[in-house]
DNA sequence: CGGCTTTTTGAGTATACACTCCATTTTGGA
DNA sequence: TCCAAAATGGAGTGTATACTCAAAAAGCCG
């Protein structure tokens, strides 16, 4: 089956269009009516390309997953404060990705793949900010730097939530001030 | 409208099946039909009681946020130990209706007075958190305390959020091991 | 252009949902 | 015992939803 571009670029714009949904309204706003009325196309093409909506929802959710990292290939010689940056820049500029991502992992129970997913980044995360931690002796054992960047994270994770739920709250700051109280 | 016995104890039985529901799978499989077959109830008794089934999750939901909470009238006296260990009853306890906290809050976003009432608590919360903190001389000023709480609150919340997707996480030795981080 | 494939259209289906209505039964105080 | 109010049963309504299908249109390649 040799696709056509028209084809591609479609998809393209319905799988942008659902994350904008996503990010404005949450998974309810989400319908496939407000999803092909978006992106201009009629449900018979949106079918032609996903086999279901969910299908969509999750290309999209783990798109988010991805962005949240920062490049790769640095890993093993960025800093605690590079990972810590890249989270602030991952929430505060892509927050409509940061809400997809809160939504999805609370509300997604019900597809364990999902759930399974976000674990394995997260564990790969936590590694990443343990490495951090040991090679800026901040911590004295690697059990130790675990369950910091476990916390750390946790922290990071919980303000983040807080920052959806309310825009006015300086989440920088309080990211910035949470990694510092690790550096005892 | 004197209320009668029997109505009293249908309200009663739903609250209670509805959160049972919302325990074992989510908002989603909290439908009317599910609720009602549980209660062993018609729509019409359930519409006779409640004015729509928002409310009546809404009302679970409200005795959930109270639950998180140790006594009222030790507020002013307890350690920050009291208020995390409350904390921790509450998630590993009642950890259905944590979920229920989550779900609500993430989705909420189409009814912000569910929000406003989440981050009123959440509010007082830090304020209880903060001034345990200053009792303990676990800060030097009025706003680090603040600052700190937040954090701390954050990481709970975030610790919870990790323990909600994985029941294998020991959330309660982290959830100790962020206070230990914060008496520094 | 010609012929094949992919894409799009748009009406249509099935279903699950929250909620209503009202006749009937039950309650509990006087 | 009576009766007004409260509670219940249960069929019924309207609506939003995800998804289907066959025909028409558009894209690609010789």
């Amino acid at each position: 089956m040799v696709r056509y571009q028209v084809g591609i670029r479609t998809e393209r714009k319905i799988l942008e269009d659902t994350r904008k949904l996503l990010a404005e309204g949450g998974l309810d706003a989400a319908t496939l009516k407000a999803i092909c009325d978006r992106a201009g196309v009629q449900a018979g093409s949106f079918y032609n390309i996903f086999p279901s909506k969910e299908q969509a929802i999750l290309q999209v959710a783990r798109e988010a997953i991805q962005a949240v990292d920062p490049d790769p290939e640095l890993s093993g010689t960025e800093t605690l404060d590079d990972l810590v940056d890249a989270y602030i820049r991952f929430i505060t500029d892509q927050s409509d990705l940061a809400r997809v991502y809160l939504q999805v992992a609370v509300s997604g129970s019900n597809d364990d793949s999902v759930v399974r997913r976000f674990l394995r980044h997260h564990v790969r995360r936590v590694e990443r900010f343990a490495d951090a931690m040991v090679r800026e002796s901040l911590a004295a054992t690697p059990e130790e730097a675990i369950a910091k960047a476990e916390v750390l994270l946790g922290a990071l994770d919980g303000l983040s939530f807080r920052w959806v739920l309310d825009r006015s709250f300086d989440f920088t700051r309080h990211a910035r001030f949470a990694v510092s109280q690790c550096a005892t």
